[in-house]
DNA sequence: ATAGGGCTTCCCGTGACTGGAGGGTCAAGG
DNA sequence: CCTTGACCCTCCAGTCACGGGAAGCCCTAT
């Protein structure tokens, strides 16, 4: 069935409601299942996805495609449909996200630092001498800048 | 007991093999369990971890440190111990590594630009007014620069 | 003898889904 | 009327790399 409108409003099935949103229907309901979003059922036991719902699951996927875990989101929909919500609560929830971002791109830099330096100084012949191995058998005694 | 020695030989229990490669009594035994390392049994049933242990976990730690995923530390301990290996080999398997990370880097460094706008945005006051919010309900119409 | 620490195994939980089994529902075509 | 195929449903198990905790054994020191 395709989304079914009337009036202002439309109500669609699962696999509407994942095309519209770009999320897959297995992920929407895994978030109904947590309490994310609450479809009605029809007749037929199908869940039945009206506008707000759909709002939702939008603000869900972008919410997660910006890296904002599940509880995130959950405290950021709150504050969605909360008229007595301050931007400082809003602000606050995303300073945190941004400073896990930092720190994991902290880690992954010097992650690729370290490696990209050993892989550039591999010959990667058939020989076995290595410095990827040899780094990791032993340490690096002739790197100073490795990660804590 | 502490670390006993035999000439170039020494064993110990697990939480001074721990102390030696920085991993927890937990994550060796894990490692133990899927077959990354073999360590002998004391008479009263305690793991007893000789020098080649010791290396192996160490190589392990280290791997970990730089983000190579169990399975290729189990390919990387296998090159390790394999005196016809090539380096090729050991390069392909950093280069997927390294490819991994920068995939990630790249996703990161997305997602950190388009919050860090968002959140310089925010007043962070006490009104409800807040582009974070306007941007996950909504998508972005003022932002051309969206991550994909 | 007892207290403490360390060691053992076993089982469950994490995050955010994904895959699959087994089965009901619906619209279209023969 | 029946079948086919595309949906939809629920429930269970698996992912990755461990971490927490229970229940119980072992060893040393007081």
């Amino acid at each position: 069935m395709l989304a079914f409108e009337t009036g202002r409003f439309f109500s669609m099935n699962i696999g509407d409601a994942a095309a519209r949103t770009g999320l897959r229907p297995k992920t929407i309901r895994y978030y109904e299942e947590i309490g994310l979003v609450r479809p009605h059922r029809s007749a037929n036991g199908y869940r039945d996805f009206g506008d707000t719902d759909l709002h939702k699951l939008a603000f869900l996927a972008r919410a997660r495609s910006l890296g904002f875990t599940i509880e995130d989101c959950r405290a950021l929909l709150a504050l969605y449909g909360d008229r007595q919500r301050t931007s400082a609560d809003v602000k606050r929830v995303a300073e945190e996200h941004l400073a896990r971002i930092d720190r994991k791109l902290a880690e992954l830099e010097s992650m690729r630092q370290v490696l990209g330096r050993l892989v550039e100084r591999c010959h990667g012949d058939e020989r076995p001498e290595c410095p990827i191995i040899d780094d990791l058998a032993g340490g690096p005694p002739n790197v100073k800048t490795a990660a804590a």
